[in-house]
RNA sequence: GUGGGUGUAGCUCAAUAGGCAGAGCGCUGCACUGUGGAUGCAGAUGUUGUGGGUUCAAAUCCCAUCUCCCACCCCA
């Protein structure tokens, strides 16, 4: 390799087969998408930066966005997220759409930070919401989603599982310790950190933004309680549903999770591989503002983001991902002679216009170099139209799997393929 | 943005303590001009990331730079 040149830095080749692992996932989460009923729907890839600055975090804003100005000088952002073009979609067709609404996408995000395991600057994204609405129902359908889709690429619940928690408990619960609202903020982010840091340096964070040793005790009683959802009545109903769904053993209560983005205003929830050796597979929860903040009357929603990335990691790991190679094609036309090309390339036509696909040989060269050539494309039919066969209007078929080769009429061998494949 | 590592054949990696740049896999050819996987034999692979420096001599030591990887930050 020497002057190749290289590809923007975080982002991915998607070579033929890791193009159709990337479609097969895409079809795993469309399938359960569309089980639950949820309609499939698209935002612009590129987006004003102004959409952004309403909301979402200021590092995703200010750091990680892909920004440039166009050329009537507008600032212009690749979008880094989808809920804010989702909560813009929303309010501009407010009262024309039916809630609640159920809605799903998957498509290609960018955020410009230093790629690692499991990160990468251009990644793809699926993302999952119900507007509209705001039940416990609803919590536990998008929690329900999550689990099915783990349990539909294979993971089982020893394998990963679904953290959850809900945020107006931990207000309700820290409000008994004296946390008022002014203190809730950093509050929260200490809890998210907990799993993140070491326990002398959590502790001092933990004065460092002004809470008493008896508050902090108290947290750190609250953090060990897994019992602590007993208080909500949100989650009680929500957990009610899941086991009625057939879906518990997916799911854990946590009061540890409690989600880094601000939004966040009920239910939350992560999922993580349970060997904890990678980040969070996807996250999500209730957010109440955001259709508001981009201009529209408030309403409830709660959904879901997943990146490929990590989930991807994981199933290579556990050998989970299925293996994708060579050509969809299962039926090989082998070139007999320069002078009998054509007999092969009309078969092929013939076969094609029947439905069933072909791959050819182009040019001619020894049987034994196409049948490797075939093998490799992974054809499982390997047909040759020789000088005997084109006299006896016959074709050779031969099953690469098997070892075995078939004589069959030329006027026969549409159903008999179509009986094989 | 901060910190740590890495780079040798298409791939995975060797090369004792500066001293002829190698192996396996893969690839190509032949055995096998009407048949793939297996086997045997033969063959081709290189600006040792790039630029400079030290030395009789550098993949190896020094400086710079780039790449990729890993962790932090943030998050899917």
């Amino acid at each position: 390799m020497k002057n190749t040149i290289k590809s923007v830095k975080g982002t991915r080749d998607f070579y033929p087969e890791d193009m159709a692992i990337r479609t097969w996932l895409y079809t795993q989460m469309k399938k359960v998408s569309e089980s639950f009923g949820y309609q499939e729907y698209e935002a612009p890839i590129l987006e004003t930066l102004d959409l952004y600055a309403a909301k979402s975090g200021e590092e995703l804003v200010e750091k990680q966005s892909y920004v440039f100005n166009d050329r009537s000088g507008q600032r212009i952002t690749l979008r880094p997220e989808l809920t804010p073009s989702l909560a813009r979609m929303v309010a501009t067709k407010q009262n024309q759409l039916t809630y609640p609404l159920r809605w799903w996408s998957y498509g290609p995000f960018w955020r410009y930070e230093r790629p690692q395991k499991g990160r990468t600057r251009e990644f793809f994204q699926w993302n999952i919401d119900m507007i509209g609405d705001r039940t416990p129902q609803g919590d536990a359908e998008m929690i329900a989603i999550a689990a099915t889709f783990l349990k539909q690429v294979g993971l089982t619940s020893d394998q990963a599982k679904i953290m959850v928690n809900n945020r107006t408990l931990m207000e309700e619960e820290t409000l008994k310790i004296g946390i008022t609202a002014e203190m809730r903020r950093p509050v929260f982010q200490l809890i998210d950190r907990i799993e993140k840091m070491s326990p002398e340096k959590w502790q001092e964070y933990a004065f460092e933004i002004g809470l008493s040793a008896d508050q902090l005790e108290q947290i750190k009683q609250m953090l060990d309680n897994q019992d602590l959802w007993k208080n909500s009545e949100e989650l009680t109903q929500t957990f009610a549903y899941l086991e009625a769904y057939g879906l518990s053993e997916y799911i854990q209560y946590t009061p540890r999770v409690i989600r880094g983005l601000d939004y966040y205003t009920g239910t939350v929830f992560e999922a993580y591989d349970t060997a904890g050796d990678l980040r969070a597979l996807f996250g999500g929860g209730r957010y109440d503002n955001l259709v508001s903040d981009v201009g529209g009357a408030p309403v409830s929603a709660v959904g879901f983001a997943a990146g490929d990335v990590v989930i991807s990691i994981l199933l290579q790991e556990l050998g989970l991902m299925p293996e994708f190679s060579g050509s969809p094609a299962k039926v090989f036309i082998t070139t007999f002679s320069e002078e009998l090309q054509t007999n092969s390339l009309s078969l092929a036509s013939k076969l094609r216009n029947a439905g069933i696909d072909v791959q050819t040989y182009p040019g001619y060269t020894k049987l034994g170099k196409q049948f490797k050539y075939a093998d490799k494309k992974g054809a499982e039919f390997v047909l040759i139209i020789g000088e005997e066969e084109a006299q006896n209007n016959q074709i050779t078929v031969k099953d690469l799997a098997k070892g075995e080769q078939t004589l069959v009429l030329q006027d026969k061998i549409i159903t008999y393929l179509k009986e094989k494949i």
